[in-house]
DNA sequence: CACTAAACCTGGGAGC
DNA sequence: TGCTCCCAGGTTTAGT
């Protein structure tokens, strides 16, 4: 699914195709994809609203509207938000339709497992899903003295606790394992293991490799599009990720590939410690 | 509290 | 070619 890179991404292509639009008609295929407060439908909720700004948190994208509420949409594995300039048919899953006053917006979603949630206008700051959320990894609020008290006495595995969105929002599997390819670092460590430098290469890893994956416009390791429906670049940058049993790019020697924390994890037994 | 498994879904790829 | 099994960018919840 889209992780912070992908999610920043479609903020920003979507933006310039959207802002100051008026959503004229609201079409559901599939109710599920969208969650609403009882007796409220997409229809009445959404028509004749201006979007008036695109935010993001993490992996969840924010479409604010002129009446103060919000749509909150986040993407999970196989999520797309598209802008087409004229109408056109959707196909099997796409699931919302958007027209506004020049062009549609289309949710499209295979695995059905993301959504797009209408939060009526002073409720964002009761979502729990967002007031859980650490900090943003490019922002200010994370700085190195946090990360390093977080990780402090932690017996979970690095790789998991750089997934877990409470202390850290943003990085999911790809950017969790090229990370830590980055920083030198085991997927299994406990996280209180790592010496302060450690942390520190870490902290510069995960930032770095995310400043990148926007740069490159995300990866596109199979369905992710942005906001235009092309293809991110980052994945000509991976280094570990989908790697498995193939040569490590930096020494030669084979990648492992093991699960942690339930997750696929791909690392260089010569490169991490 | 910490960790695991299951649940939510569909489809691609590997192996037979 | 076709069938079965496993796997996949995420998160929440239930269970141990």
């Amino acid at each position: 699914m889209p992780e912070l890179p992908e999610v920043e991404t479609i903020r920003r292509t979507l933006a310039p195709h959207v802002l100051g639009q008026t959503i004229k008609k609201v079409r559901v295929n599939w109710p599920g994809a969208f969650v609403l407060p009882p007796k409220l439908t997409p229809a009445r909720a959404l028509r004749e609203r201006e979007i008036v700004a695109l935010g993001r948190r993490g992996k969840y994208l924010l479409l604010e509207l002129d009446d103060g509420a919000t749509v909150v949409v986040h993407f999970r594995m196989t999520g797309a938000l598209v802008y087409y300039p004229r109408a056109r048919a959707g196909d099997a899953h796409t699931h919302v339709v958007v027209n506004l006053t020049n062009g549609q917006l289309h949710y499209t979603d295979q695995r059905k497992f993301g959504r797009l949630q209408y939060v009526p206008a002073g409720e964002l700051a009761t979502l729990a899903c967002l007031t859980k959320l650490g900090p943003e990894p490019t922002g200010e609020d994370f700085c190195l003295e946090y990360f390093a008290r977080k990780l402090d006495g932690k017996k979970t595995a690095i790789k998991a606790a750089l997934l877990d969105q409470t202390i850290v929002c943003g990085l999911g599997n790809i950017y969790a394992d090229e990370a830590l390819f980055r920083a030198g670092i085991l997927p299994f460590r406990p996280a209180g293991t790592l010496r302060l430098s450690e942390v520190f290469l870490l902290y510069d890893a995960v930032r770095l490799t995310l400043t990148q994956g926007i740069a490159a416009g995300g990866t596109t390791f199979r369905d992710y599009r942005d906001g235009d429906g092309h293809s991110g670049s980052f994945q000509n940058q991976l280094r570990v990720y989908g790697r498995g049993a193939q040569p490590c790019l930096t020494c030669g020697l084979p990648l492992h590939k093991v699960r942690v924390g339930g997750r696929a994890s791909v690392y260089c037994p010569g490169c991490q410690h």
